[in-house]
DNA sequence: ATTAGCACTCGGATAAAGAGAGTGCCAACA
DNA sequence: TGTTGGCACTCTCTTTATCCGAGTGCTAAT
């Protein structure tokens, strides 16, 4: 599809006044923004035939123009510039994250929340994590009744939960327990925690309490907990900044998807990408209907050990593409570095590969 | 402040007019409703002694009336049957209370959104936790850079870091490490972990690798993120359910407080109250501005050793109190029955007392 | 190929008119 | 004295009509 320079610029000038104003853009105002020197008449030949190649399309017939979904693709894919923000912005954010990421506690949801903010659009955090296993089993007796079960993860998290008996335990028996959990339940996945692998454990530690199917429900609950992709989201209410989002029952649909943890991505595609990659998912090429007139960014990252991410951000298709994605790859490539995750930084510059999707729109 | 009785019945009837509708209620739709066999003439008159004695006002000259702050509190205070909920209601929370409760997790945040999800308001859930200590402190040994901290505390939780240090450390100097600190930072307070004690700590243990002060850190981190109230808000968006947040400025405003992490109740009155009390805060009674015109009910408990808990609900001024109290009643003696709290469990009716807060409106 | 000019269209803002709901008050009544 | 029906009045909301202007598409001139 190719369409001459001039049609770019003023397209490029179109999508970027519409994302400033939220209104749609006459001649005019692109002939006195866009530096080329013509006047209105010929931008409005422009426009007209950009119209009829499907980037734009006009509200009514008296209106001024509005990109449609192939027009911001067209944006996004060729025409924005990426935008690289300054060291001091990347600075702030560094800070910010490190700040964040201090307290061990809630990660990803610190994240989202901090991308909601540097963003100004309701954000969210995925991660995953693939074939965790359980790499070191420590039960502390406490007393009698009582024992914590300290478990250490592949990903070098670690679990651990206390547990109280109804009934006696001596010493010599969780050692036991542990040392047969230690070489049995290491290095497996939570499906290979067979009702015959409890079974044969019980029997070896000579259990008649029940103990070792305690913990092995706590092996088994700890190592799913971890499987599962965990997401948070967070800065909804930021969507009513937004015109579009002016009608309560808009936002409501939306918002209400959004913190009902709905899909974004399809699940198949969640966690492909390398490190740092973005992608770019605009209205209708969303899967979810409620997302069909919205737009999504999203940055992978890859914290190592099987453990992958995403940090994405929900707008108006009208989005600041090129502002958001400059934040997010820092982000991402903040998150991927301090999570331990590839070192493949990028020399200095904030430059990603765009995967692109869905640009098939005019063939 | 008397009123007659047939004031009350009016006063009551309106006001659950207005919360079903939210539209001003008029004497006709009044005469009908309460079963008094009077006219509307009569009630007209009503209306206007309750409206000039300040329970009740008019948007403007010719339209119905609507409760004012005071009047809400009237109805409250003495107006509003106590909702109590279907033996199959409480039954039905206490079940989906269990379910969530079932994963150690994230429980504050559950019940947060179970309460939201419950009343189909803005939930938010806070605890707080005093005189926090240290019971227990293990280090296990994993390699020779490599160990774990576990810590238990007086309310039974557990904790755990993973560090991992540049130089080697032997199991020796670990165990001696350990059994100094259960020793000397057990039964104190994060306030009580003082450089002197950390130094003369580090000094018995013989201790050259600054192994003491990260132990130490982490058990300042430990306690005070303990005894730190944390808080959980969800469910912002059903706000956009309301009629009176239908203008979006409004309800960002709001969302904006509430995301925030915007006090609900002046800090020194939070966690006051006993179990299962039942707090309402009426409009211009709250204390934030971003508050004054919305209504919060309250919920507290008390899990037991130190712990206190509320859950809240924030809503127009025109919320369903009755309901909102009803349910919120259930969670929270749920919560204190299954946390530990005091396990007074009223014989099995769900009738809490009311504190009544700002009720000096006409004296 | 570009531009100025002009008729045309259509949505949004503004104003006027009408409808309806509800009040306040008065006079009649039990 | 308390209650009721009646009625004029008020004020908002809705509808309808009108106007204004931004922006387009087309044509003719450069």
């Amino acid at each position: 599809m190719a369409i001459s320079e001039r049609k770019k610029k003023i397209l490029a000038a179109l999508v970027e006044e519409y994302i400033r104003t939220a209104e749609p853009v006459g001649s005019k105002a692109i002939a006195q923004s866009a530096g080329l020197g013509c006047s209105s008449a010929t931008i409005r030949n422009e426009l007209s035939e950009l119209t009829s190649l499907g980037f734009l399309e006009q509200p009514h017939t008296s209106a001024g123009r509005v990109p449609t979904p192939a027009g911001y693709r067209m944006y996004v894919n060729e025409l924005m510039q990426r935008q690289k923000l300054s060291l001091e912005e990347t600075e702030e954010i560094n800070a910010r994250m490190n700040q964040k990421l201090q307290q061990l506690d809630d990660t990803i949801g610190d994240i989202s929340r901090l991308a909601s903010q540097l963003t100004d659009y309701p954000a969210l955090a995925l991660t995953t994590r693939t074939a965790v296993t359980i790499r070191r089993f420590d039960i502390i007796y406490v007393d009698a009744n009582t024992f914590i079960i300290v478990v250490m993860l592949s990903d070098n998290t670690v679990k651990n939960k206390l547990v109280h008996l109804p009934i006696s335990v001596d010493q010599k028996q969780v050692q036991r327990l542990s040392s047969l959990f230690n070489s049995g339940f290491t290095g497996i996945t939570d499906d290979q925690i067979t009702p015959l692998l409890i079974n044969s454990t019980e029997r070896a530690a000579d259990d008649t309490m029940g103990l070792t199917s305690v913990i092995a429900a706590f092996a088994i609950e700890v190592l799913s907990a971890s499987a599962a992709p965990s997401s948070f989201i967070s800065g909804e209410n930021r969507l009513l900044h937004q015109p579009e989002f002016r009608d309560p029952d808009k936002a409501h649909k939306l918002m209400g998807y959004l913190s009902g943890g709905g899909y974004i991505l399809p699940p198949e595609n969640d966690f492909v990408g390398g490190n740092g990659d973005i992608r770019v998912l605009i209205g209708p090429e969303n899967v979810a209907e409620e997302l069909k007139d919205s737009s999504v960014v999203i940055a992978s990252y890859d914290a190592g050990d099987n453990t992958k991410g995403l940090i994405g951000v929900v707008g108006p298709t009208r989005m600041d593409y090129s502002a958001v994605a400059a934040k997010l790859s820092v982000l991402a490539q903040g998150l991927s570095r301090r999570l331990g995750g590839s070192t493949e930084a990028p020399p200095e510059g904030m430059h990603n590969k765009l995967i692109i999707k869905g640009d098939n729109f005019n063939e």
